[in-house]
DNA sequence: TGTATATATGCGAATATATGCATATATCAA
DNA sequence: TTGATATATGCATATATTCGCATATATACA
């Protein structure tokens, strides 16, 4: 991942809000975030495999369920990126993010 | 600036790649940037007109030059986005940001 | 004046991005 | 097998972004 294409993938409110919730909330799954935001089921499933596509997430698959998380290789600079951001949006200004131990 | 202006600005190799070298070096005139990028004159001073806009860069008029510098009324949250960004990109690698006193 | 330099901008074309709608795929449950 | 649910994707379209080229504006200097 370089700096630019994890830019491109915070530089739109949708991604950022799903980002943050993750970050937020560790794991969680597509409808979880449909509910959780005002995007249609296609949009969050589209902007998750952006995402994934600059390896800013991982999903695991159960079932019917596609469960995203952050993902747990992020470069640290990502990772600082996220941590200077993340409590500035909407979805992570309420609260900071769960020890690692909380995200299954 | 919300972080999505901001990841917006950066979001952009020639955008980041000035921001980089203004966080470095402090003040340069845009005929500075200009050689020392690969980028036409018109895409410069596009580029340096959309930082400003989201109030990334400051401009400081001296005759017939522009000298535009990182603005030093950046959010915390920005400036520390910015520290974990820049090092990474080729601008940025080769030195660490010059103390504030070095910045005309 | 006239010319050169530094910067900004209007315009158009090419490209990228985002999204709605319909639908495909996979899984589960009856 | 049938129907329901969760997710992904094809297609068309609307919108935004980027950039080159030409040119405008402002300053300096001969």
């Amino acid at each position: 991942m370089t700096p630019v294409e994890l830019c491109k993938c915070l530089a739109d409110e949708g991604r950022l809000a799903l980002v943050a919730l993750l970050w937020r909330r560790g794991e969680l799954c597509v409808c979880d975030l449909v509910s959780m935001t005002a995007m249609s089921q296609p949009t969050v499933s589209r902007q998750l495999s952006q995402l994934r596509a600059c390896g800013l997430v991982s999903v695991r698959r159960d079932a019917r369920w596609a469960y995203y998380q952050i993902a747990d290789d992020l470069p640290v600079w990502a990772e600082d990126v996220l941590a200077s951001l993340v409590p500035m949006t909407a979805a992570g200004a309420q609260a900071s993010r769960p020890a690692a131990s909380c995200r299954s």
